[in-house]
DNA sequence: TAGTTAAATGCAAATAAGATGCACTAGCAG
DNA sequence: CTGCTAGTGCATCTTATTTGCATTTAACTA
């Protein structure tokens, strides 16, 4: 029953990379894919330990570390403090960083189509992963910063 | 004489922004923009020192904090464990960084017109900073895998 | 040009994110 | 079921960046 629900976590996309499929890794991956939001690994462990008392922060960081590498979660650099994590999606997405409120807003663009083929031929390089980060001010800072 | 070079130095960046024109500050900004490359703090703290030997590292932090509050240098994320900067260029570049070897290229791409018009306009997002970061493979290094 | 003062600096010490060594535990191939 | 090895927990380390404080100094004023 517990093995059910471990590999309806995982479809195998641990099991096919030739890692082992433990109690953590399937936690934190179903945290990272249920909180649709930025994790970042501090916020992560929080979560995971309501269900795994015993949970070190350290595995987590090298849980991440190996879904990183399979390409199973995206990390943002969306502060200059340290990281934060994702599902990758379909749908190639970036984020605009809010300096006056530090919300993050996601926006989807086929950067693919436009800089991706361009800077592939021109520079040749194969590109694996993009990210864009955009900082600036939403409408709200704006508007209370004219007042 | 060495206010002279001072004034050369800085044509009223600082000063123009209530700041004071130090000589560390000086020489600092020297070095971000005749080294073209990507700095890091550190690297930036072991040039400068060669010049102003009693400088220390946690002024030239101070001092980046400040250059990228007045927007005179811009911060990268090359790297996930530290931040680089460079002088910010009138052509809006970006960076591919290679995962292989490291190797950071460089890529001219007016952003502006493509992704920032259209997205400053869905999210009511005043843009004031972008940053793209693409990582994959450069040519030499995919050649060497194949092998 | 000397005197004044708040901003900057140097130094030491604190934080905080993330990595690592090691002894123990537990997936999973046979 | 059992052994082998990858993975974990825990303590400890490393490395980037920040902060408090006493001292210096840029820039304004008289």
């Amino acid at each position: 029953m517990d093995k059910e629900r471990i590999s309806k976590t995982d479809p195998g996309v641990l099991t096919g990379a030739g890692l082992r499929v433990t109690r953590q890794r399937a936690l934190l991956l179903d945290i990272i894919r249920q909180g649709g939001e930025h994790l970042d690994a501090f916020e992560l462990y929080r979560r995971a330990r309501e269900k795994e008392s015993r949970l070190n922060l350290s595995t987590v960081y090298r849980a991440l570390q190996k879904f990183k590498e399979l390409g199973l979660v995206k990390e943002s650099h969306l502060d200059d403090t340290h990281h934060h994590y994702e599902v990758k999606q379909a749908a190639e997405h970036h984020h605009l960083v809010c300096f006056g409120c530090g919300k993050v807003i996601e926006f989807n663009y086929p950067l693919a189509r436009h800089i991706r083929r361009h800077v592939a031929e021109a520079k040749d390089f194969e590109i694996a992963e993009t990210e864009v980060r955009m900082t600036g001010y939403c409408a709200r800072c704006r508007r209370r910063r004219r007042e």
